[in-house]
DNA sequence: GCACCGATGTGACTTTAGTCACATTATATT
DNA sequence: AATATAATGTGACTAAAGTCACATCGGTGC
């Protein structure tokens, strides 16, 4: 966990921090990447580390955090492209071409670094990787999950918001870790989360 | 990942192993138990042990694997019982009445050190429990659900089984991970996993 | 027998994580 | 301003993880 010392630290100490943190996880894969080399390069004690954080993966998850932020934001300012456009009204227009959009967009959001970082992420070991993706997935999905299924007619109003854009969040999630333990394709995979997808959301349209 | 070299070892090796991890988890929180104790007291050199795991959590998870292979063996060889029944059947008798005959029964068929362990699985941190759970999920919880879901005459027979069955292996998972994230109480979270079973087994089912 | 080779064993060694007692700085109180 | 109290800074230190060059074993072919 994230501690609130290092939310109230000088923005010139944390920038350190996050600059050091982002150049290291995007050039080594998490295996490798050292907590005391990120402290040496933005001149920080160790002592101090442990005062901000429990662990290397919380420093991580904050650097997989800002990309993620990076891909929202981008994704609220263009309402009109497919990715803008919700899932749940994806899921609509059909989940594969949504998906091959929201690849290319990717690269078109993210500098180089933060794509690397990306794909670090994506190649970290299962159970930090498992852990920052549900996170992200809670953290910065469901809401704007929920602010659909609020705002979406066929939705009934007695459901738990909180707890289906949770589910629904995991729309990504879940079939990748499926898929990564059965070693199917990616394309497979995508045919699987619109599958979850229907699931979670026939259960709570009347 | 556990490697084939572990499994290739002969009895007594593994049963040292085993045995001296087996303490070792159970006597102390996650965070606190060292690698290093755990090959002196089984008399095992520091090199052999990355010959065999990439990490302490493979090991964690085999001792946390023969736990709950105890509890499905348990389960298996008792179809009267409601936990015996089935979790698809279980659903349908009512989810609370269920999971109190699970935790009532869990402390029957575990040793003391077995449910010590078991506990300490629940407090590890995050990234490793979640890991664990996802992986006896899919691996041990799903292979159940797959053969009911195929001797289910309500169930569609063109679903992919193995996807279904994962999802369906995830009904305590998500919950918990859900609760602990939102600060719910157990007994909320059961009424939701209730909830998360019956849209998945809603969409396979004609 | 011996020469070969892949798999496994081994423990000293390097690097990393994580701790802790004490120092310093900020904030509140009178 | 002086004092008390809480929050943060600090780096030497301990214990842990993880590596690696070399040793040993077990089988196969000749």
């Amino acid at each position: 966990m994230v501690h609130q010392t290092f939310y109230r630290l000088p923005d010139d100490k944390k920038e350190r921090i996050l600059a050091a943190a982002h150049r290291e996880f995007a050039g080594l894969t998490y295996e490798k990447t050292s907590i005391n080399r990120i402290l040496a390069e933005a001149n920080i004690p160790k002592g101090s580390f442990y005062q901000y954080f429990d662990d290397k993966s919380d420093l991580f998850y904050l650097c997989i955090y800002s990309v993620y932020e990076k891909i929202i934001a981008f994704r609220a300012c263009c309402k009109e492209s497919l990715l803008g456009a919700g899932l749940l009204r994806m899921m609509k227009l059909g989940y594969d071409k949504g998906y091959e959009i929201f690849s290319s967009d990717m690269q078109k959001i993210l500098d180089e670094e933060d794509f690397a970082l990306f794909n670090n992420m994506l190649q970290a070991p299962a159970a930090i990787r498992n852990y920052v993706q549900m996170n992200i997935a809670s953290e910065l999905i469901a809401p704007v999950f929920k602010e659909e299924l609020k705002s979406d007619p066929a939705v009934r109003k007695d459901i738990d918001y909180d707890y289906y854009a949770y589910l629904l969040s995991l729309t990504e999630v879940l079939p990748a870790d499926y898929g990564a333990r059965t070693g199917r394709t990616l394309d497979e995979t995508i045919y699987l989360g619109f599958e979850y997808m229907k699931s979670i959301y026939n259960n709570i349209t009347r």
